[in-house]
RNA sequence: GGGCCUAUAGCUCAGUUGCGGUUAGAGCGCACGCCUGAUAAGCGUGAGGUCACAGGUUCGACUCCUGUUAGGCCCA
């Protein structure tokens, strides 16, 4: 028997099956690298318009996680889509060096050397720290697939950008923003210095917990009438009451007021019994019900001090433990720090640098806090006012040097005022012009605008930019004037921060006399800026400052995890009011966080984390970004192998379509053979259609951010449109007919628009794969070396499907009747493969008029030998349709011969003598081929 | 404890413009079958859902309201 292999048009491609993509990836990384993609972009979309994503600094001390890989492929998925929807979209990619876990890790290591190392050195080794995983990273993100200027990033220990931060602060200044004022932070009493949480260790101790009672001087009328009115107060530090400045009682709670033999006592309704139990009060009458609301303005007396002690109301109370009123010392605690800004309340932390009293505490001048409790205790047991004693263990901060328990204590501070020029309000006005993706992203970061407190900005640290301030030493006042920060900004430009630490300070202080006092010698700061103040200042140094042309301020686009509504979003958005008067961005997108396949949150800790490197190294990159793609990221997301596996599955659907196409591209060159559509056959309109629709609706959702739309849309093109219906279907045609046939040469067309057009939507997302299919594409003259330059192609479709679709969808479903039927045909063993059956259809009506021009390609639709079409009932006992009701399939087995060419079962096979096992369109094609071929 | 958010088949998502209306859809995976000219592929058929739970509004709720549970981010 003659093999008739030869005479086929059987899809031939190098584009392989398997992907391979650990393997095959770098070599487009190689490619990529040596063609120069991103400038080649550049240079493509000089003339266009700008689309400008400015990249958030991930933080310099560790090697990506899951949660860096999702934040840089969203962004890259942006920065793609706008480039080949015809923007130009630079994207400058950059690094958060300076503070504290950097300076952690360093002097950790010191430490444990038991080496001396000056603030110099240790700043040099926390540069090289930041450098060594700028490159680690810089490696990774560059693995992903990830576009960008990575020879040229940002960080923020360049000195140009240390200059801007520092400008940043000095316009500030200028503008009266910027003051000194008293904050409570973490203090080691030994170290004699302050520690940041990172640096505390959590230790149980054994400490007082007392409950005291402040008696009432104003308000309650009523009830002081009669006897005196006391509120009952729990503490855990005793040593914190002379700094007692308020009480607090939670403003929706309920307080009752007891009658005792010793006094009216005011408590929360709640705790009375616990608390009346514990102070051993056995005859009690209630005589008073209050909300904490009702309670503010009542005023105390301290009950050792001569001052007053207000009420006021506020969320920190809570009815866990103790009285529900709460003892409030503003420079004691971070809380009642908080609560106090917000009443107006002074910050008052009698202490020194060694934890001694001052002399704003005559009674104990001296002593230190940590021997402070004992003797308040007794003082207290001795005026009456303590009602009740025990120990109690609790966790509480310890320092992480030299072990001892840490203080809260007000220190010297520097803090942006929110409210000059108004600021915050001026923030809570300008989100609303912003654009939040999703929606209540605004909702989320207004929410925390209206309650934000003044900033915060000094830190008491060696690793990061200098608040390059002067001290007088005879006032302390704070020096620095304008012109003076401007010669420091000039300076630190050229070189560095370390300008400002190694200029002699005769230099800086030659002429100068403190406004405050005439002083005339001063002390540089140490404090440095919190880092916070630097990354919100990316959009200045990046955006503004000019060193990356084509960029602009604004920003286009912000987009980080949803954790930055607090952190980045808000800092950049503070400094970009003050300085230069608008938000940094016109889009804000926010992504979640990643969780496990159990839903729980993802951690190093936790032990259930998944390196990126790992999925590359198994799945490579463009799955990770199919994953990705796959996910809405407006929630949390769950990674996990099997997910990943479930992708990868989805992935070889995809690239199996597109290696079908283009195997079936092989002799086909779109210059020399592209067929017009008006010669098109109805399928291939249709196909066309699908594809159409499938591409606009697909870039739409880029444009909405939607990238798990973009993802199922294509995947159900291949997997419902193409796969199953328009490629099977074609094959006899593109196989059997002669490689010139006129309707061959117009499927082979679609083909080519369809796979062109794959791999262009496929691009932002899996830049690999799409680079590799237009690899494997035939090309037309112009076409771009990559098809990351290439422009997206708009196609010209009806919004709402025509006639023409809608007769094929009505059709389709009568298809899915036939195919039910072929099955169960198959089940009863009167067939095996479709090419052995005949169908007859049985139809009426309207819905026959529309099959009926389907009717000359039916064999070729439902890839049968045979099928025709029958007007009228079905005979009885025939398949009905599930979906269309009056259509009947009835299944046979074909007549005639199989064609031993093409497989299709004809009457015709033996009637040629040359070919007598070829059906008669196959004897034709044979023949044409012998003088074609020669 | 507070603010914001999430919850539809085993999995990933749809569910018709932020605003209720027949039997809640698709793909993947799975099971069974076909093919061996996309072959570590391709085709077909099928089984999977109390729309987290509980109330409420309504003629009618996956959709609106309240609460609960579980989970996430931020804060305390």
């Amino acid at each position: 028997m003659a093999d008739w292999r030869p005479t086929l048009n059987l899809p031939k491609t190098s584009f392989p099956m398997k992907a391979d993509l650990a393997a095959r990836e770098p070599e487009f990384l190689s490619f990529w690298d040596r063609i120069g993609i991103y400038e080649r972009i550049r240079e493509a979309r000089a003339d266009a318009e700008l689309y400008i994503l400015h990249d958030g600094p991930p933080y310099a001390n560790g090697i990506i996680h899951m949660g860096h890989a999702l934040n840089k492929v969203l962004k890259d998925f942006v920065v793609k889509a706008k480039t080949m929807e015809g923007f130009d979209a630079p994207y400058v990619p950059g690094w958060d060096c300076h503070g504290q876990p950097i300076e952690h890790e360093i002097v950790k290591a010191i430490k444990a050397a038991g080496e001396d190392i000056p603030a110099e050195e240790v700043r040099r080794r926390c540069h090289a720290f930041a450098e060594e995983f700028i490159e680690k990273q810089r490696v990774d993100f560059i693995r992903l697939g990830v576009f960008g200027d990575w020879y040229d990033p940002y960080f923020t220990m360049q000195p140009a950008y240390e200059a801007t931060v520092l400008g940043a602060f000095r316009k500030m200044a200028a503008d009266g923003r910027i003051y000194r004022g008293l904050k409570p932070v973490h203090w080691c009493t030994y170290c004699e210095t302050a520690l940041a949480d990172a640096e505390l260790e959590y230790k149980d101790i054994e400490s007082p917990s007392i409950t005291l009672r402040f008696k009432v001087i104003d308000g309650l009328d009523d009830l002081r009438a009669k006897r005196d009115v006391y509120f009952l107060v729990w503490t855990t530090t005793p040593w914190t009451l002379p700094a007692n400045l308020a009480c607090c009682v939670g403003a929706g709670f309920e307080y009752d007021a007891y009658e005792t033999p010793d006094g009216v006592y005011v408590m929360a309704a709640l705790l009375a019994p616990i608390v009346l139990e514990q102070i051993s009060v056995k005859e009690h009458e209630r005589v008073g019900r209050f909300t904490g609301a009702e309670l503010e303005g009542v005023v105390l007396s301290h009950p050792f001090i001569d001052r007053e002690s207000p009420v006021i109301t506020a969320d920190i109370v809570n009815l866990e433990q103790g009285t529900g009123v709460v003892h409030t010392a503003p420079g004691h605690g971070a809380e009642d720090f908080l609560v106090g800004q917000e009443k107006g309340l002074p910050i008052l932390s009698p202490l020194d640098n060694r934890g001694r009293f001052t002399s704003e505490v005559p009674e104990y001048e001296g002593m230190h806090v940590h021997e402070a409790d004992p003797v308040i205790v007794e003082m207290l047991r001795e005026k009456g006012v303590l009602l009740h004693y025990e120990e109690s263990e609790h966790s509480y901060p310890h320092c992480w040097r030299c072990g001892s328990p840490l203080i809260f204590r007000a220190t010297d501070q520097w803090f942006v005022d929110v409210n000059v020029r108004d600021l915050r309000k001026e923030a809570l006005l300008a989100v609303r012009d912003v654009e939040w993706v999703p929606r209540w992203g605004q909702q989320r970061i207004h929410g925390m605008l209206e309650s934000r407190p003044d900033w915060c900005i000094s830190r008491q640290r060696y690793w990061g930019v200098p608040i390059t301030a002067l001290y007088c030493n005879k006032c302390g006042k704070a020096y620095y004037p304008d012109d003076f920060l401007g010669k420091i900004v000039d300076k630190v430009a050229e070189e560095g921060i370390e300008y400002w630490y190694t200029v002699p300070l005769d230099e800086l202080t030659e002429g100068t006399v403190c406004a405050e006092c005439g002083g005339s010698t001063f002390a540089k700061s140490f404090d440095v800026l919190d880092v916070w103040f630097e990354s919100g200042s990316s959009h200045l140094a990046v955006l503004y400052q000019g060193k990356w042309p084509r960029h602009r301020w604004p920003s286009d686009m912000y987009l980080e995890g949803s954790d930055q509504h607090r952190g980045w979003f808000q800092l950049s958005l503070l400094v970009a009011l003050a300085v230069m008067g608008g938000a940094p961005y016109r889009t804000v997108l926010t992504h979640g966080f990643i969780l496990d396949d159990e839903g729980k949150a993802m951690h190093k800790s936790a032990g259930n984390a998944i390196p990126p490197q790992d999925i590359i190294d198994e799945y490579g990159a463009d799955i990770l970004r199919l994953w990705v793609a796959s996910e809405d990221y407006r929630t949390d997301i769950k990674v996990s192998f099997d997910l990943l596996k479930q992708v990868s599955e989805s992935y070889r659907r995809v690239r199996n379509t597109a290696r079908f196409l283009l195997g079936n591209l092989s002799d086909f060159d779109p210059i020399v053979h592209t067929v017009p559509e008006n010669e098109w056959t109805d399928v291939d309109r249709y196909a066309y259609r699908r594809l159409a629709r499938t591409v606009n609706e697909g870039y739409e959702a880029y444009n909405k951010y939607e990238f798990h739309v973009v993802y199922h849309k294509i995947h159900n093109f291949c997997a419902v449109d193409l796969s199953p219906f328009y490629l099977d279907v074609m094959k006899d045609r593109l196989y059997a007919e002669g490689p010139e046939d006129r309707r061959r040469r117009a499927t082979q067309t679609v083909f080519y628009y369809i796979a062109r057009n794959l791999a262009k939507v496929l691009a932002p997302i899996v830049p690999f794969t799409a680079e590799e299919i237009w690899r494997e594409l035939p090309k037309q003259a112009d076409d771009p070396e990559s098809v990351h330059v290439t422009l997206w192609d708009e196609f010209d479709v009806p919004k709402e499907p025509d006639e023409m679709e809608e007769k094929f969808e009505r059709f389709l479903s009568v298809r899915e009747a036939a195919l039910k039927a072929m099955e169960l045909a198959r089940e009863e063993k009167v067939i095996g493969h479709p090419l052995e059956a005949t169908i007859t259809l049985y139809s009426e009506g309207e819905l026959y008029d529309i099959l009926l021009s389907f009717a000359e390609e039916f064999s070729t639709y439902f890839i049968t030998s045979g099928a025709k079409l029958e007007k009228g009932k079905p005979p009885e006992g025939t398949y009905v349709s599930e979906n269309e009701p009056g259509v009947g399939v009835v299944v046979e087995p074909a007549e005639g011969e199989k064609c031993e060419r093409c497989w299709k079962r004809s009457t015709t096979v033996g009637e040629n003598d040359e070919y007598p096992d070829l059906c008669a369109r196959c004897v034709g094609v044979v023949d044409s081929l012998k003088y074609t071929d020669g």
